[in-house]
DNA sequence: GTCGCTTGCCAC
DNA sequence: AAACGTGGCAAGCGAC
């Protein structure tokens, strides 16, 4: 990898004159004033910036945010061109928040973390790599000598001194080569991705909104769970260890002591290993092996009091958890949510009665039906598929169709097998992994499949032509991809994946579906209330007197009749006073 | 002590 | 001809 030029002039500004400089510096042409911080950690609601650094495609300048913040902030504000910053949501939020009298100007604002995402969907989306990939050059020298004298000094982001030349340089020239990035990248986007990247600026604001928001939380609630899985957990290990030596944890002990036992494995892991999985474990559970039953519930215990109590406790702040969501966390376009990871919360009422409605409100989800077995009718137009989702029950339908049985009811278990057949069609499962998932015979799938295609041939037929058009693309254009109703490109790794496209053709345009129904609702006013979003599902934060006027907005924000095949339709759930509340009707 | 890999499991 | 997709995260364990 190349050196990208580290002899641009840079300044650290800290003085009137330098201001001077760089005001003058300001009204010359450029294409975009690029903005960066350096902060002392990620968090904004307890880490304070350190440097802004504001810079072009030839300079750059860094001020110290204790002083200085405020002549930079001005410039910014007075500055009438775009705005680019890599990743704005993390700056947007930073910076507003440090400083509450100002405001990003949202219409100039550019981001060249989503243009790398949208153009290069496949690959990382850091500045280092979109440099290297788009410019073949970094500061690589320049990053190393940085982080060398960080770690001899034994210097953290909140340590290293601000006026520290290599700290401050390196910041300068991340503007540099974010506006070098802009150069290239959004002519690329304005010619191509220009709708999609509307929709994933108005969505970042959207986002950065939900994460200073936060998600309210019981601490007190989570605190007696914690306690009481803990004892559970601990009673459980020292049983284990006082009757076999180790601990419930250990796979390889465990699965010695099984072998040990007589017991019969036939399951391997994926490097020939012997498995462990709760599949092997209920079934030896069954046999009435109480180590399976001992692991069983020891591992089902852990993970919810590590994963979800305990990151609770940790990572609140002043009772909210402020969740980082990353807006482009998947290839496919979805969002994906971190610290802690609230998109995986276990369903029922256990975790999610941890989260409560902050102080005079109440809770309320809304959330798209069936929207990939939808996106899939879109896509292949099957008269059948489309038919069956506008019945108002899928899965029983398709059952009906499948079986020639019009006897079939909700609580016939052939409908499961309908739904399960559903998502082996979304994921392009075969027999095998479809039998498994739907707990049937091999046989059975067999002949469900088979008899499905028939009954829905519109679906196979898509699928063809995706790998068709991926295929051909392979040897015209070196890339196996297809490209989305709003543009999005879906790019395969290799064309022996290039199954994947048809499963990142519907996720994908789920999320963009998402995206949508987001900037739909903070039109209709909204924003100030959304918490979260879980795929085809967002969590709402509202007042309690205003619940009754809004649960209309959200239907109809979330509603989409026009544009597709069939409508994309959503229900409301709530009001709650707590998440957990919804498994409990 | 930190890092990376493996295995397993939570969601949609 | 055949192929379940996308994430985040914890514990165990060996390597550095």
């Amino acid at each position: 990898m190349g050196d990208v030029d580290t002899d641009v002039p840079i300044t650290f500004v800290d003085d009137t004159h330098k201001l001077g400089q760089f005001l003058t510096w300001l009204n010359e042409r450029r294409t975009c004033l690029a903005v960066d911080t350096e902060t002392e950690g990620l968090e904004f609601w307890k880490c304070g910036v350190r440097l802004i650094q504001v810079g072009d495609a030839r300079t750059g300048w860094a001020f110290p945010w204790p002083h200085w913040a405020g002549p930079a902030l001005a410039a910014i504000s007075a500055y009438d061109g775009p705005i680019v910053m890599h990743n704005a949501k993390f700056d947007t939020v930073m910076i507003e928040h440090h400083a509450p009298s100002f405001t990003v100007p949202r219409a100039q604002l550019h981001d060249t973390m989503i243009m790398g995402h949208l153009v290069s969907p496949h690959t990382s989306k850091a500045l280092k790599s979109l440099c290297t990939q788009h410019m073949g050059a970094y500061a690589s020298s320049l990053q190393r000598a940085l982080d060398e004298a960080m770690a001899k000094n034994r210097w953290t982001w909140a340590t290293v001194p601000i006026e520290f030349p290599m700290y401050w340089g390196y910041g300068c020239i991340d503007t540099v080569l974010t506006a070098r990035l802009y150069d290239i990248l959004h002519p690329q986007v304005q010619s191509s991705y220009e709708d999609l990247y509307e929709l994933e600026m108005a969505t970042m604001h959207i986002v950065a909104s939900m994460e200073k928001r936060g998600a309210r939380v019981d601490l007190a609630y989570c605190a007696r769970a914690r306690d009481q899985l803990g004892e559970f957990i601990e009673s459980a290990t020292q049983w284990c260890l006082d009757t076999y030596g180790f601990r419930p944890g250990s796979n390889r002990e465990v699965t010695r002591q099984l072998l040990a036992d007589g017991v019969t494995l036939t399951k391997r892991t994926k490097s020939g290993d012997w498995a462990l999985d709760d599949d092997v474990l209920s079934g030896l559970e069954l046999q009435g092996n109480v180590l399976a039953t001992t692991v069983r519930g020891v591992r089902k215990a852990t993970k919810v009091k590590s994963t979800y109590f305990d990151n609770f406790i940790t990572l609140h702040d002043n009772e909210v958890l402020h969740p980082s969501i990353n807006q482009l966390g998947a290839r496919t376009g979805r969002m994906s949510v971190n610290s802690p990871a609230l998109q995986t919360l276990p369903r029922g009422p256990m975790v999610r009665d941890a989260f409560i409605a902050s102080d005079d409100n109440v809770l309320v989800m809304a959330d798209s039906d069936q929207i990939e077995m939808r996106l899939l009718a879109h896509f292949c137009r099957d008269e059948g598929l489309i038919t069956a989702i506008n019945s108002g029950d899928l899965h029983t339908d398709t059952a009906r169709r499948v079986y020639g049985d019009m006897s079939i009811g909700k609580k016939d278990p052939r409908r499961q097998t309908a739904k399960n057949a559903a998502f082996a069609k979304v994921y392009m499962a075969g027999v095998d992994k479809f039998a498994a998932t739907a707990g049937v015979s091999i046989e059975e799938a067999r002949t469900f499949l088979s008899e499905y295609d028939r009954q829905f041939p519109g679906v196979k037929a898509f699928q063809k032509h995706v790998d068709a058009v991926a295929q051909q693309r392979f040897i015209e254009e070196r890339q196996a991809y297809v490209t989305a109703p709003t543009g999005r490109k879906h790019v395969a790794d290799d064309v022996r994946t290039a199954y994947k496209l048809v499963n990142y053709l519907i996720q994908g345009t789920a999320a963009d579906v998402l995206k949508m129904q987001l900037r739909n609702l903070d039109l209709a006013g909204l924003g100030p209330y959304m918490t979260l979003p879980v795929h085809d599902e967002v969590v709402f934060d509202i007042p309690r007197s205003e619940v009754s006027e809004l649960i209309p907005v959200i239907s109809q924000a979330m509603n989409i009749t026009e544009g597709w095949a069939v409508p994309i339709t959503a229900g409301v759930d709530g009001p709650y006073e707590r998440w957990g509340d919804k498994y409990r009707e």
